[in-house]
DNA sequence: CGATGGATATCGCAC
DNA sequence: GTGCGATGTCCATCG
């Protein structure tokens, strides 16, 4: 682990130092270079044009940019970052009129991310190495995985035949049949779905129709721990179904 | 602006040391409670319980902490962080078995976060405000001032009545008549759209039937820069139309 | 609070 | 690359 201080004359508990702008650029410069992740805390403007275009005036700001390409730009408040990049723009540091400038590029689409800095507190940077083992347990796929070891929580006599069927209208997340024989199509949810969830099954449900025997009866199953009224209505329209199942603990 | 280093013994341009737990502790403890925004770096295991669950195993990352309660957790990788807490949370510290360890908590739903470190490289805090006045421009709320500017965009004659209007299926973009005195619905969409697009514009579309007269017909355009092969399709079937139009660059 | 739909959504997978 | 759907989606807005 290498790291790289933002000041190193500064007190050993804090400091009101900031670092001149040819002194940032040339520590990042050099992290970028080597592939380190820097974080770079200062006052600064934002401006982005891409798919859309943004500008953001002067104020404090956390800028995080990682060796993969992605940029961050992350203020006070707030989960999302205020501006971004995407994983594999290439970043670019200079010094125009006296300010620290990093500019973050991609093309397809073209993108362009510049932040200038009008006051540099702190540049740190951390050669980042990562096991990528996370287990994430409540996901859909496992609400599918219970489905399929007792499917009798759809209905009694349910039987799954196949996952991730294909239809003209895309792939059904269950499908098999019924103790007597009809079709089913089952559209798995793990949280509680709204309108967009019970047309999706309704897309299925019709390509399906259209696809067998003129004489099959499809039947469409929504399957999640709860439904939203609206919903609700357009599944009764529709003539689908609806049954609670949640995700395994 | 007060900056709290993470070690003021190291050298100007680099450094192997790291912080003991305590030490750690103590300087987020004191930065979390005095509102400024923090970041660790270091090796550490992380685990979720909430809305989901998951284990991550040990690995370098950098943790950010808000003032307004966010928790990140960054890898060297990707846009997103690989674990997180959503704005509100409150976070607390502690050493355990030797571990300087950060816990982010939040209820409705309950949550929380464990970030466990096996070692700090660095902890760093900043006193952060923002101006918070992003402007941001090629959205769908500029595609609609494009249209209300110019309705022929959408076909010559079209005569916006509303934006945002009611019906028993959600919220319509633009609500309005064609030359002819009939109803049109207008749905919006800055980019390329997929079915979804078109299966929202038909319950608009369906829901108005039902409840205007009986002999009103209704007609449904979406408006977008482009459309996939399966949407148009699906907007055929269901006697959708479809105009090609982008936001304002 | 929940409901609804947009987003520079991001991400992963299939084609 | 495009298309499609899941996401611990996040987020603003509205009731």
């Amino acid at each position: 682990m290498t790291l790289a201080d933002g000041d190193g004359s500064e007190a050993s508990d804090g400091s009101d130092a900031s670092l001149d702008p040819e002194t940032a650029r040339d520590r990042v410069a050099a992290a970028v270079e080597v592939g380190d992740m820097v974080t770079v805390f200062g006052r600064c403007t934002v401006e982005y044009e891409g798919r859309a275009a943004s500008t953001l005036g002067p104020g404090d700001r956390l800028v995080v940019l990682k060796p993969d390409g992605t940029a961050l730009v992350h203020t006070d408040e707030g989960q999302k970052p205020v501006n971004w990049q995407p994983p594999g723009s290439t970043h670019a540091v200079d010094v125009s009129d006296g300010q620290f400038r990093v500019r973050s590029r991609r093309t397809a689409p073209d993108e362009q991310l510049l932040v200038a800095f009008e006051r540099v507190d702190r540049v740190a940077t951390f050669d980042v190495t990562d096991r990528r083992d996370r287990s994430l347990t409540g996901t859909e796929a496992d609400l599918r995985r219970r489905i399929l070891d007792d499917p009798d929580l759809v209905e009694p006599g349910f039987e799954p035949l196949a996952t991730e069927r294909e239809t003209p209208a895309g792939a059904v997340d269950v499908y098999g049949e019924d103790a007597r024989g009809r079709t089913v199509v089952v559209e798995l949810k793990r949280k509680r779905v709204g309108p967009d969830a019970a047309g999706q099954l309704a897309r299925y449900v019709e390509a399906l129709d259209r696809d067998l025997h003129a004489d099959a009866e499809v039947r469409g199953v929504l399957v999640a721990p709860s439904v939203t009224e609206r919903a609700r209505r357009l599944l009764a329209e529709k003539g689908l179904e609806f049954v609670s199942v949640a995700p395994p603990a």
